[in-house]
DNA sequence: GAACAGTGTTAGCGCTCGCTAACGTCCGGT
DNA sequence: ACCGGACGTTAGCGAGCGCTAACACTGTTC
C-alpha cells in the first residue's frame, strides 16, 4: 500500500513542492511540456517563474517526479489488488475498479502520463517505463488466470487496450462521476470477457 | 466516400505537401508540436527549414491541414459506413471495423490527433472540433439503434471510451496487424454489448 | 532568349525560454 | 541581539525558435 492514498495531493495543507507538482500537471496537460513555461507554473501557485528553483533543480525534473510519483502510484496499488485473495474474476474486477477510480480522480494526471513520455531525461524516462512495464505485467497475470486460453501478447494487447478505455476520462466530463465509474467498469470487464 | 482511400497518404508519388505532412506528423507524434522545429520537418523530407513557407503559410497551419484532414476522413468514412444498409449490429461492426482499420494504418496520425488539439489556431480548432463532434454523433446514433435503452448521455461516453481503446494501437505494436485488428475489434464491440 | 513562376538556399531579426546571479526578507534557535 | 537557513524577488545571459529577406537555379511560355 503506498504511503498516500492520493499522489499529488492538491489539498490546502500541501507544502510548496506538492503545489508546484498539481498546477504543473494541470498545465502540462492543457498545454504541453514545451507549451507551458516556468514563468506559467510560478505563476498558478502565486510565486514568480525562477522562484521555483527553490524546490527542482530543473523543469524536466518537475516532470520527472510527476511522471515517476503517478507510475509508482499505480504500480503499488495494482499490486496490492492483484494479491487479494478472491476468485481471477474478482482480482479483474478489483483491478479494473482501482484503475477507474485513478483515471476518474485524476483525470489531468492521466493526460499528462499519456503525452509527455518522450520529453522526460533518458534516466527518467527509463524508470516510468519500468513501472509501467511492471504494472502492465499486473494485469496481463490477472487477465490470464481468469481467461487462460489468452497468449500472453494477446493479454497484453487486451490490457494496453483497457488502459485506453479507461483513460478516456479527460474527454468524458458529461457524466456523473460515480455514473461513469460504473460505465466505464462494465465496458472495462464486458471487453476483457469479449477477448477469451 | 472520401476522394483519397487515406489521408497524408506517402507513397512516392506524393507531392511536396504530403510529404510535409506525413513527415511532420510522424515527428508531432514523437515529440510534440513544441518539441518540433521547422528544421527538422524540413530535413525529415530533404529540404532546409525556410523552404517550407513555400508550401504552408505557417507551422501552425501544418497542423491545422494535418487534424482537419483527419478529422473530415474519419468523419467521411464514418458517415458511409453508418448509412450502409444492414442491421444495427451490422453497422456497429463496420464502425469498429473502420476505425480499428484507420488507427491501425495510422498510429502518429492517432497520436497527433489526440495529443495536440491545444496547439491548434482558435479558428483551426473550431473546425475539427466540429468535424469531432459529428464524427462522435454518427457513432453515438449507431450505438442507440443497437441498444435503444441507453441514454444519450451514456451512449455518448461509450463511444469516447471505446475510441480510447482502439486509438491504443500506438502503444500496442507487438501482434501482428491483423491479429490486433480482430482482437482490437472484438474487444470494442464486447464493451459495447457490456454497455447495454 | 527574355520573362516568369516555382522551388530551393543562407543570413539574420526579434522574441521567448530555461536558468543563474545577486540581492532582500522573514523567522526560529542559541 | 544576532546569525543562518528557507524562500522569495528582479535583471539578464545564452540559446533556440518561427519567420522574413534576399538571392540562385530550373524549366516552361511566348
Amino acid at each position: 500500500m503506498p504511503a498516500n492514498p492520493t499522489p499529488l495531493v492538491n489539498g490546502e495543507k500541501a507544502n510548496r513542492r506538492e503545489q508546484i507538482l498539481s498546477a504543473a500537471a494541470e498545465l502540462f496537460a492543457h498545454h504541453g511540456f514545451h507549451g507551458v513555461g516556468i514563468d506559467d507554473i510560478g505563476a498558478a501557485v502565486g510565486i514568480s517563474g525562477p522562484a521555483l528553483y527553490r524546490h527542482f533543480r530543473s523543469k524536466d525534473a518537475i516532470l520527472g517526479e510527476m511522471l515517476n510519483s503517478i507510475s509508482r502510484y499505480l504500480l503499488d496499488g495494482g499490486t496490492v489488488w492483484a494479491n487479494r485473495p478472491g476468485s481471477p474474476d474478482d482480482t479483474l474486477t478489483g483491478l479494473v475498479a482501482f484503475h477507474v477510480g485513478f483515471a476518474l480522480a485524476h483525470p489531468s494526471l492521466i493526460t499528462v502520463q499519456e503525452r509527455n513520455l518522450a520529453n522526460l531525461t533518458d534516466a527518467d524516462r527509463k524508470q516510468v517505463r519500468a513501472l509501467q512495464r511492471q504494472y502492465v505485467e499486473v494485469w496481463v497475470r490477472a487477465i490470464r488466470e481468469a481467461m487462460p486460453d489468452l497468449e500472453e501478447r494477446q493479454a497484453r494487447s487486451a490490457a494496453h487496450a483497457v488502459f485506453g478505455l479507461i483513460n478516456s476520462t479527460p474527454y468524458n466530463r458529461h457524466l456523473g462521476d460515480s455514473e461513469l465509474a460504473e460505465l466505464l467498469s462494465r465496458l472495462a470487464l464486458g471487453a476483457l470477457r469479449a477477448a477469451g
